[in-house]
DNA sequence: AAGTTTATACGAATCTTTTCGTAATTGCAA
DNA sequence: TTGCAATTACGAAAAGATTCGTATAAACTT
């Protein structure tokens, strides 16, 4: 069950979709003309691609059809996720981690919450 | 002083770049066939376009060209990282490191690591 | 039912990345 | 110096992703 990578551009859709739930192209089209420059009919073309490629499922209401993501966020995110630590990072999850918090963009209160999971994984059977 | 973002193969040739040290194309080729089918005039026109890019330099050796990166391996991994948590976590960088320790690839001992790790941070000044 | 609007479908152009065939160059060996 | 093997350079084809123009279809208005 491994579903095609999405593309930069399909996963700015599907980020969309999760927020927004089922929309229609022209509700998707709109959201990311705020962020860049897209013509309609990209948009659709890309939508009806992720489509045939099984990356949203769609149904029609009236004369629009209504799209909806067909992978959850925390697959698509796994996937990314375990792609980018084989490529960029031997295989280590620890690696990533490590560059992650290095990055100084998480909070003390964020550092908490991480450290508490942590804590609770150790609790629990990783070997 | 931002780099173009690696391609996927270009990544691959740098893996081996940072891994082995100067190398010749024949050498990367090498390595690269291991893993994948490919070509040798291929990985010299990456090379060649990853040196045009300013990703490697390159020195003459007698008829050979000796490759080196041109960046660092630490700054790929973050603009990487940077960009995944962009568009596939909201910018929270810690969703990632939720969901990467949840992939539950992590040993008792690298918890370890990092949980100290963190509280190395928390006697910083992460605000 | 004809015209208008809004949406989809289709096909092709463009751009990027990957691929490799062929030609030119270099260094070495005879 | 001529010939051979190894390497680079060049150009273009193939594959993938993005873009959009134009045609078709559907629903509403009058």
């Amino acid at each position: 069950m491994s579903f095609p990578k999405p593309t930069d551009s399909e996963l700015a859709i599907l980020q969309e979709l999760w927020q927004r739930g089922p929309s229609t192209v022209k509700v998707i089209h709109e959201a990311l003309s705020s962020s860049r420059d897209i013509g309609y009919t990209t948009a659709l073309k890309l939508m009806q691609i992720m489509h045939e490629k099984g990356l949203l499922t769609r149904e029609r209401e009236g004369k629009t059809h209504i799209y909806q993501p067909a992978v959850s966020q925390e697959k698509i995110q796994k996937q990314l996720l375990n792609k980018l630590v084989d490529t960029a990072f031997q295989g280590s999850a620890m690696k990533l981690i490590m560059q992650a918090l290095g990055n100084e963009k998480t909070s003390i209160d964020e550092l908490t919450q991480i450290k508490s999971f942590i804590e609770k994984l150790e609790g629990g059977q990783n070997e």
